[in-house]
RNA sequence: GCGCCAGUAGCUCAGCUGGCUAGAGCACGCCCCUGAUAAGGGCGAGGUCGAAGGUUCGAGUCCUUUCUGGCGCACCA
């Protein structure tokens, strides 16, 4: 085509394209997040946006909301944007309902990780040696301040990276489990623990480095191949008669339970048998003795101990053995067979040699049977004087052969060979650790309190089942099994550590050996560590300690207390008891409430976080410390597998910010299924940042046709927006922009922010883009500019918008303050102090109808195309309306439909298109209805147009 | 090994207490617009509902088994 054919014969034509209110503004189409954020975040610093916030809402109701911390360690990865943004969306959307929120960050300190980072820092700028040299404690406090350091600059590291995110919280005041005030909350709800009776110290099997008298935690084991003696062992039953029974066979001879074990040196602590209660059991005659092994074990054993005659007599269940009694071959005691799960028919015979003292299993089983946690190994490694003569004072290496030997005297050896195992070393000396009880602190689950009048009810477990039963919310729901399982089955917690970087248990011991903690003199510490932090118990003699301690008043305090001669103990808190004491050490403490409305975190925090803050507050307070569990999953790749370093499938969050910019990744986070797992990829985002652009376009549509506006009060607009009737295109979108504002409010109060987020864009994407927008464009640009209903246009796009930038807010704080800017002007009170506008608006009925004879005319337009109608505007319909719904519709139908002219009824029962292209089309508003004719300028123009250019 | 969760179009997900030809958005293909323009609009194609049994007149939806993946727990005496 050519200028000739489409300018044709008036060139004096007037130029309407300048007589029209085109949209105009500054909100500009590219949002530039990447450089925009930062900019946005260094202004809500500078003017203190949180403080402004909190002192908008100083006298609202408050939504208690609580952090968990996340471990000081490293920078942050996606799985804490995930969690961050989540919590994010959970502090705006309550800000959004008018609540104040005082949320502040915390950070998990204490621990091995930390620890042990440190240490091999030390060790290989060669610092470590010369640590070696110093006492102690000077030592302990040398690695301390190691540890601290390490913290700090990491907590650094991420409040900055958090903050990126746009996270809003109280930054300036954040909580860490190593701060000094923070350390003495936990201690209080200790105090307290300790005064219902909840805590107890008792034996424990743990990994213990002879060369260095410690308990060692996994981290710090090191696992070499080492050669065992690997050992078969028959022990004798005790009634011959019994076993019979069981076995429903006459036995000629004492029968014998064959073990196997690779530590010979822990059968002086044998206790029990452990056999699987469902698998089969076989009496056998083998090489002329008579012996129980597992059935399913015996040709391999055969084959193993090289017996040459093996006649198998009889069978019965594991379950059947178990009651029966066996004699320990060389100590003087009866021990009985015992049910275990775990035992395997992979090694060995089926019956498992159980020493509750030397191992984790046998530990759990010796608990569960009530046996004695039997430890004859002393911290140097060498036999106490309870076992027999001829081991007493023999270091467990040594024991081994001695008992091997010892066995094969006494005929209880049924065979013996070298075996290559990987075995567990201290990483440090180098040397094999053995497992062995020794003292650790606990809180009993099942013990109840002794001071309450619940009674027997008052055990943490009774407590934490109710609750969990009973009262916690659980999104998802499925929450709620995944806890009651955990809480069912969990032993008792033991919370006491060997290392040094951690918050001290105050326990002391007096010149007897006896351990001296009272509630009091634990509170008394507690003011110390308040004053000087967890140091002073390293620096401090326990007088000084104790300064705020009064024995005379103190009716738990032994008879004959003697402070000048205590000594201070040194086991430090597991981690999960300060992190499981924030209720206390933030919440109460700095009066922000009590308890928390939710807890929100990954799903592994069932097990951790989530249970562990239940019990201690549970024991303390009798409350679970939050009324809800919200649980996300884990994050994993585009094919379903987990995220991590060595798959090389781990996305940075630095890469996604300088790509996406924070808000596309909330907006992604926003979008997300979070019960179960989430994949993630870059292209997902790729997917969310078109879906923003869609928000922040359909946003600049409306912002832009606002340029000309009147100066409109909020509630100015909203009544004439109002002022539609039900039946206008107007009337229409107030009626949708209700029930979305309801929709996605519903969503975030259920935090279900994907409801939410969906409403929102199928929103913007189909309300107002396709439909709203396409529709309103006509009279927006055509109409005179003050008329009537361009104004009454205007103003349900301003109402709109009010609406949207509040919805959007939890989600896209800077977007939606940057188009708030834009609609209200740069003097606009802070978007985070508004509430909801909260419309209440009918919707007529009929609109179903309009929309789906809508959808009829998009397609039989579809079909004219063929027609050579391309062009919508070049075509009029007509409409069946069969139930004369539409009648009352009509004015608005050409534009919602996008034609030129729409008549209703006729006898068809579909939409029939009509030709228009040879009718006169206005030159202004490019539409052919039937009014267009010359005018006085020349111009071809249908009448509203030519009152609108006033010819 | 045990417990919990998930598996529906290429992708992200809806499908409530079992019931009309299984839906949406994105991506894709074709087309329109050029007065939201590094924008906007329309139409269309696309699915053995992880697999196998079973209950039922009827199952994506209930039961059993199984596969894959995730989280947690336990285990290597």
């Amino acid at each position: 085509m050519t200028d000739q054919t489409t300018q044709p014969d008036n060139p004096a034509k007037p130029d309407y394209k300048t007589t029209l209110n085109l949209p105009k503004t500054s909100f500009p189409m590219k949002a530039n997040l990447a450089q925009a954020e930062p900019a946005t975040l260094a202004r809500w610093q500078a003017q203190g946006m949180y403080q402004q916030i909190a002192a908008a809402r100083a006298d609202a109701p408050k939504f208690v909301f609580h952090d968990g911390p996340p471990y000081a360690n490293g920078s942050i990865h996606v799985g804490h944007l995930l969690n961050k943004v989540l919590k994010d969306l959970v502090v705006r959307t309550a800000l959004m309902e008018g609540r104040a929120c005082h949320y502040v960050p915390g950070w998990d300190c204490h621990g091995l990780p930390i620890e042990h980072r440190v240490m091999t820092g030390l060790v290989e700028s060669g610092k470590a040696a010369k640590l070696e040299t110093l006492s102690d404690e000077h030592r302990r406090m040398a690695i301390r301040r190691e540890c601290a350091a390490y913290a700090t600059k990491f907590i650094k590291t991420q409040a900055e990276q958090m903050k990126r995110l746009l996270t809003l919280a109280d930054y300036d005041h954040p909580y860490f489990t190593m701060q000094a005030e923070y350390e003495s909350g936990t201690l209080e709800v200790f105090a307290c623990l300790l005064e219902k009776g909840y805590v107890f110290r008792q034996l424990k099997p743990v990994h213990w480095s002879i060369a260095n008298r410690t308990a060692l935690a996994e981290a710090e084991l090191e696992y070499e191949d080492r050669v065992d003696p690997s050992v078969y062992v028959d022990f004798e039953a005790a009634d011959a008669a019994k076993v019979a029974i069981a076995f429903d066979f006459e036995c000629e001879c004492t029968p014998c339970f064959m073990i196997w074990t690779t530590t010979p040196w822990t059968l002086p602590a044998n206790l029990a048998i452990a056999v699987h209660p469902r698998q089969k059991y076989a009496l056998v005659e083998m090489d002329g003795s008579l012996t129980i092994v597992a059935a399913e074990m015996l040709e391999k054993l055969a084959l193993v101990v090289g017996a040459t005659t093996v006649v198998k007599k009889a069978e019965a269940d594991g379950s059947a053995l178990v009651g029966l009694e066996y004699r320990h071959p060389f100590c003087d005691r009866t021990s009985r067979i015992v049910a275990a799960e775990y035992v395997t028919m992979e090694d060995g015979t089926g019956l498992v040699h159980t020493a509750p003292g030397h191992g984790d299993d046998d530990y759990r089983t010796g608990l569960r049977e009530g046996l004695p946690i039997y430890c004859p190994v002393r911290d140097d490694g060498t036999f106490d004087e309870t076992v027999p003569a001829w081991l007493q004072g023999k270091i467990v290496w040594d024991a081994n052969t001695l008992v091997v030997d010892h066995l094969r005297t006494s005929g209880h050896l049924v065979h013996a060979l070298q075996f290559t195992h990987s075995y567990p070393h201290d990483w440090r000396s180098r040397t094999p650790v053995i497992f062995r009880a020794t003292e650790q602190w606990f809180i009993g689950v099942d013990k109840p309190s002794t001071k309450s009048s619940a009674g027997a009810a008052s055990s943490l477990r009774a407590m934490a089942l109710d609750a969990v039963n009973n009262t916690i919310k659980f999104v998802p729901e499925w929450g709620r099994n995944r806890l009651r399982g955990m809480v069912e089955n969990r032993p008792d917690w033991c919370i006491s550590r060997q290392r040094s970087w951690g918050l001290p248990i105050p326990a002391l011991r007096q010149a007897d050996g006896t351990v001296f903690m009272t509630p009091a003199s634990v509170r008394a510490v507690a003011v110390c560590v308040a004053a000087k932090g967890s140091d002073a118990w390293f620096t401090l003699s326990p007088a000084e300690l104790l300064a705020a301690y009064d024995a005379a008043t103190d009716a738990d305090a032994p008879k004959s207390l003697d402070i000048a001669s205590l000594t201070k103990m040194h086991d430090i808190f597991d981690v999960w008891f300060e992190a499981g004491s924030s209720w206390n050490s933030v919440l109460r403490q700095r009066n922000l409430g009590f308890p928390s409305a939710l807890y929100l975190e990954g799903s592994d925090q069932h097990r951790g976080w989530f249970q562990l803050s239940l019990l201690p507050a549970l024991g303390v307070t009798g409350k679970p410390p939050f009324d809800a569990l919200v649980t996300h999953g884990f994050l994993v790749d585009k094919d379903g597998r987990k995220m991590s370093k060595s798959l090389g499938n781990a996305l940075e969050v630095e890469t996604l910010l300088k790509d996406y910019g924070a808000e596309v990744a909330r907006w992604w986070v926003s979008g997300v299924a979070y019960d179960g797992d989430i994949r993630i990829d870059l292209d997902y985002f790729k997917v969310a940042g078109e879906s923003y652009r869609k928000v922040r376009n359909t946003l600049r549509f409306l912002l832009s046709n606002l340029f000309d506006a009147p100066a409109w009060t909020e509630s100015e607009a909203t009544a004439l927006a109002l002022a539609s009737p039900s039946q206008s295109l107007c009337g229409w979108l107030m009626g949708e922009l209700a029930t979305l504002e309801t929709e996605v409010r519903a969503g975030y109060a259920a935090y279900d922010f994907r409801r939410a987020h969906l409403a929102i864009f199928d929103f913007c994407n189909e309300t107002l883009s396709a439909v709203f927008c396409a529709a309103a464009k006509d009279r927006l640009y055509c109409d005179a500019a003050d008329s009537p209903r361009r104004r009454a246009t205007q103003a349900t796009m301003r109402v709109a918008m009010e609406v949207l930038c509040r919805l959007l807010a939890p989600i896209l704080p800077h977007t939606a303050e940057e188009a708030w800017k834009a609609l209200r002007g740069e003097g606009a009170p802070l978007l985070f102090t508004q509430s909801h506008v909260g419309l209440v608006v009918g919707r007529d009925a009929g609109w179903v109808e309009v929309m789906s004879a809508c959808a009829s005319v998009k397609k039989a337009l579809e079909v004219a195309k063929e027609l050579g109608i391309d062009n919508a505007l070049d075509a009029a319909v007509e409409i069946p309306d069969p139930h004369g719904t539409l009648a009352a519709f009509l004015p608005e139908l050409a534009d919602i439909c996008g034609v030129s002219r729409v008549t209703l009824g006729g006898k068809a029962s579909t939409v029939t298109v009509t030709d228009l292209r040879a009718q006169p089309k206005c030159d202004r508003s490019w539409r052919r209805d039937a009014t267009v004719r010359q005018r006085a300028d020349g111009g071809m123009l249908s009448d509203r147009d030519a009152l609108a250019v006033g010819v």
